[in-house]
DNA sequence: TGCCAGGCCGGGT
DNA sequence: ACCCGGCATGGC
């Protein structure tokens, strides 16, 4: 099982090349980011991010301070924007009375009570706090995310009915408990996704895992 | 034009 | 315990 997973990471590798995530400059924009990216193509995100760079308020103390209704217009390019300004302020409500806004004392706890606090907050799911915990504090926690169930149960890797967790589970048991590695696993999924493995193109045309367990059939 | 994007929550069964 | 609607902009 170890052997696949890493098969399929070298093929991934390959043909895709490192994709050096997360696109961030530092890790407080890395879990804005985070947030801001729910269900959402990552080209609006970085429009809201950039209005908040061109405002100076991308820190702490900045974000907790701003009106929740100018941080939604702010961020409005990324969808979603009165939930997910709401999901930053609780966010950064718990960060600043938990941490008082110390971002290296929050990424330097064990990564299960990280995980498990973030979870804590409304508006950070599973997948939001594991890319916290992997890509802001680069502790190994896999990430997943549709692609991932798609590309994996598409090459019935896993079953159609699985839970987030268990694919989690799947990941971090059969690969080495390395951060570089699950970073850079996470990301080739993502453009592999992006590339071959769209909701409406099964096809596979020119996807390097093309033919891994037989998948597609003739 | 309609569908999709690096989810998550809350209410109803 | 599941299931589903709501949230919303920008790109192709």
């Amino acid at each position: 099982m170890q052997k696949t997973l890493m098969e399929i990471y070298h093929k991934m590798l390959n043909s895709c090349g490192p994709q050096h995530w997360w696109p961030a400059d530092e890790p407080f924009e890395v879990i804005i980011g985070a947030i801001l990216t729910q269900n959402t193509n990552w080209s609006n995100v970085e429009k809201a991010i950039n209005n908040l760079k061109a405002e100076k308020l991308l820190t702490p103390k900045q974000l907790a301070q701003i009106d929740i209704k100018k941080l939604a217009q702010l961020i409005k390019p990324a969808g979603y924007f009165n939930i997910k300004a709401k999901r930053l302020k609780n966010f950064l409500k718990w960060f600043t009375e938990t941490y008082e806004g110390n971002i290296e004392i929050l990424l330097k706890q064990p990564k299960n009570k990280l995980r498990e606090e973030l979870l804590s907050v409304n508006g950070i799911g599973r997948e939001t706090a594991d890319s916290i915990v992997l890509y802001a504090a680069g502790q190994p926690s896999f990430v997943i995310d549709t692609y991932t169930y798609r590309i994996f149960a598409r090459h019935k890797l896993i079953p159609e009915e699985t839970s987030y967790d268990e694919i989690k589970t799947f990941f971090e048991d059969g690969l080495p408990e390395d951060a570089s590695l699950f970073n850079e696993y996470h990301a080739l999924i993502v453009k592999i996704g992006k590339e071959y493995c769209k909701k409406t193109n099964p096809l596979c045309d020119g996807c390097p895992l093309k033919g891994i367990n037989n998948f597609p059939e003739e």
